[in-house]
DNA sequence: AGCACGCCGACT
DNA sequence: GTCGGCGTGCTC
């Protein structure tokens, strides 16, 4: 691009190149380009792909290629010299390269979850690089070099905080001590801090501690929920400054995930902070990098690679530390995941307690209310509703969790039994009063409500069960009558994913709760996670029983997390503390889940848990993979799976794993797409990893197969949080 | 994954 | 008679 001469450039350098090819078509690993001189590893490039021109990263020579199946002892030369070699078509200059260690971090999660090394690579950078024209890039690359240019001390200075830190607690200030000492940066800490302990103010010291020594430092903070970046940025910037922090989650636009990713790796953010997603981003200083509320399931990805970021940042820390940069790791939490508590109960990680919540502020009362003792039908038992009263009288806010949005979950026929079914889907569609709508939650097909019924004409078509929507109507009318201390009736809210869709709703929202104008919030779990809401001195939970019976073994450890968080919310304010209470309705008050929530005994329950655990031989006992399976009908999927599963058992190494049988999925069909899945399940880590990179090749030719027409795509989940 | 090539149904 | 469906095959 940059000279075209009449002369043939001399194209005598062999580069290899990782592109974004899936890992089952035989040119999965890195390709051979030529090049007119030698390029560093890491470097970003355009390689001539086929038709098209596509954006790779050069990679070390020795990168494990994966075997051809069957062609062990034939080492056959790479007979690439016979056939013609393509030039790369430019190499984006002024990139320095992708570092060792984030090499490493790539190579890694490839292999562990089964995905092409170029797929995983690339999907880690900005979208934005892959279609930028070279003009486009050079701009950037001036631009920020300018910028750098007028903001000489940035980078090159230790950093000063812009504000002050805040004094810490004297548990804060132990907690802060031991993660400076040598034993915190031999293995990752895992920070067990109750709701309210400050855990946040620790990020931040441990981030100005390390930044305020190591000039090239970089601290990477990752939150669960895109919606709780907001406030930590906030937090961060001001403790900070603006310049220093680089954000990145996907609900940037593709221009800032760029600018964002560039300050990054080229060292000019000091803090880069997100989503599971930053956990990939290239941050040639890192040296510490800090998982919260690191239970949160939405670290695992659910599509493309999935992987787990909580996972990769453990991986990640060892990595830069054994490339000579020592990296330390901190997941925070109150509820730990159970690999986590595990880890820490064999020695594998450094448990730090923060039992005590700031300013002596008392962790809620547990209010257990048993609904068989309760008026028939009532949705919210009495004591509860004069509870909230009382509160709302006082001007302090309750908080109710129901876990599910809309009016009702479904809508029936009463004279012939018709339901609500989603046409391409095997659910339900759910009732929305606000818009007369059915909306399936799955597809997103949306309907107006039928005005009869769609089979029989019966007039007579009914709500079951009960949504946020009713919830948040229901609870209006109980408190109708009863005024605030300013006169004013009380005002009910509902805040789920349809009343925060809109940008910034959730922001105005959050405020018209902080303002003290809402009196009683109805929610979904999103309003559990993380908002502060220094009022809330109530927290309800409604439909806890649910996920006391789930299929999914998850289900009681998710439970206990969100009822710890929900009643984190209750009584932040320490004036208020000594009457926070969290209300849970259930029919099952016995239940020993409820017996440690009550003591607020997290590691009463973790045991538990655990115990049981390890008799029924699960994780973190056992390690699993699942084989999920898309097609045009079930058939096609399970005959695909069956055939996979016949593939795996003549893998050798196979004899540690049990291969179980493949079940259609919980919920069969999405969108007209069966689902069916098989369980793989070893009590060896590197037995399943073994069988697992074997079997591609496998997989392919299994698609082909006459049985398994109609199959329209699969994929391997390394570590599923559900079966 | 893209993108081509290639072979069968409803349209200008 | 063409436009366009998506089924197979290839990409250093």
């Amino acid at each position: 691009m940059t000279q075209r001469k009449e002369t043939v450039a001399n194209h005598d350098t062999r580069l290899q190149v990782v592109v974004a090819l899936p890992a089952h078509t035989a040119l999965s690993g890195p390709l051979t380009y030529l090049h007119t001189q030698p390029c560093p590893a890491g470097s970003l490039v355009r390689v001539p792909l086929g038709q098209r021109d596509v954006l790779g990263i050069t990679w070390e020579e020795d990168s494990p290629a994966p075997l051809p199946p069957g062609a062990a002892g034939s080492e056959a030369p790479p007979a690439l010299s016979a056939r013609a070699l393509k030039p790369v078509s430019m190499v984006l200059p002024d990139c320095p390269p992708l570092n060792p260690a984030w090499r490493a971090l790539m190579g890694f999660a490839a292999r562990y979850y089964q995905r092409s090394l170029g797929e995983m690579a690339l999907a880690a950078l900005p979208p934005q690089l892959r279609d930028l024209s070279p003009e486009q890039w050079q701009r950037r690359i001036r631009r920020l070099q300018k910028a750098q240019a007028a903001a000489p001390a940035r980078g090159d200075s230790p950093l000063q905080a812009v504000s002050a830190a805040l004094s810490p607690s004297p548990q804060q200030q132990q907690a802060l001590d031991t993660l400076a000492s040598p034993a915190a940066h031999d293995k990752p800490v895992l920070l067990f801090g109750a709701t309210g302990s400050g855990k946040t103010e620790i990020y931040l010291q441990a981030a100005q501690r390390l930044l305020a020594t190591d000039p090239a430092a970089q601290v990477l903070v990752m939150v669960p929920e895109i919606n709780l970046t907001p406030m930590l940025l906030e937090r961060f910037t001001a403790r900070f400054g603006t310049t220093q922090v680089a954000a990145m989650h996907s609900g940037m636009t593709p221009a800032q995930r760029l600018t964002n990713w560039l300050a990054a790796h080229l060292g000019q953010a000091r803090i880069v902070l997100g989503t599971r997603m930053a956990v990939l981003c290239s941050a040639p200083g890192l040296r510490l990098i800090v998982v919260d509320e690191e239970h949160d399931p939405s670290y695992k990805s659910q599509e493309g690679a999935r992987y787990s970021a909580r996972d990769l940042a453990i991986y990640r820390a060892r990595v830069e530390t054994q490339h000579g940069r020592p990296c330390q790791v901190v997941l925070g939490s109150a509820t730990p995941s159970l690999e986590s508590w595990h880890a820490a109960a064999t020695g594998r990680y450094l448990r730090l307690d923060m039992p005590d919540r700031m300013g002596g502020g008392q962790l809620p009362h547990l209010r257990l209310v048993d609904m068989s003792q309760q008026p028939k039908g009532a949705v919210l038992a009495p004591a509860l509703v004069a509870a909230m009263t009382e509160r709302a009288q006082r001007g302090e806010q309750s908080l109710i969790l129901l876990n599910r949005r809309g009016y009702a979950p479904v809508l029936s026929c009463h004279a012939c039994g018709w339901k609500s079914h989603c046409p391409s889907c095997s659910a339900y569609r759910v009732f929305h009063k606000i818009d007369r709508t059915l909306r399936c939650h799955h597809c997103g097909f949306t309907e107006r409500v039928p005005r009869a019924c769609p089979d029989c004409g019966n007039i007579d078509i009914a709500p079951v069960g009960k949504g946020t929507e009713q919830l948040e109507e229901q609870v209006a009318a109980l408190l109708s009558g009863e005024v605030r201390p300013d006169g004013q009736p009380l005002h009910v809210a509902r805040m789920d994913a349809d009343t925060t869709r809109e940008k910034g709703s959730l922001e105005a929202q959050l405020a018209r709760m902080h303002s003290g104008e809402v009196d009683v919030l109805v929610g979904t779990q999103m309003v559990a996670k993380g908002h502060d809401f220094r009022r809330i001195t109530l927290v309800a939970a409604i439909n806890a029983d649910s996920a006391l019976f789930a299929a999914d073994y998850r289900a009681p450890e998710r439970l206990f997390s969100l009822l710890m968080q929900a009643g984190g919310r209750a009584g932040r304010d320490a004036d208020l503390s000594h009457q926070g209470e969290l209300w849970v309705q259930t029919w099952n008050p016995t239940h020993p889940l409820f017996a440690a929530l009550r003591t607020h005994d997290f590691a009463r329950f973790a045991q538990n848990e655990l115990a049981d655990r390890e008799t029924a031989g699960m994780p973190p006992f056992t390690y699993q993979a699942l084989l999920r399976a898309d097609a045009r009908t079930q058939e096609a999927a399970q005959a695909f799976l069956a055939a996979a599963r016949d593939a795996a058992r003549t893998l050798p190494g196979v004899e540690h794993l049990t291969l179980y049988p493949p079940v259609p999925m919980q919920i069969q069909r999405i969108a007209n797409v069966e689902r069916a899945q098989m369980l793989l399940e070893s009590h060896s880590r590197p037995a399943l990893q073994h069988v697992l990179s074997q079997w591609h090749a496998e997989l392919a030719r299994c698609k082909a197969l006459p049985a398994a027409k109609g199959l329209i795509r699969w994929a391997i989940d390394v570590d599923p949080l559900a079966i």
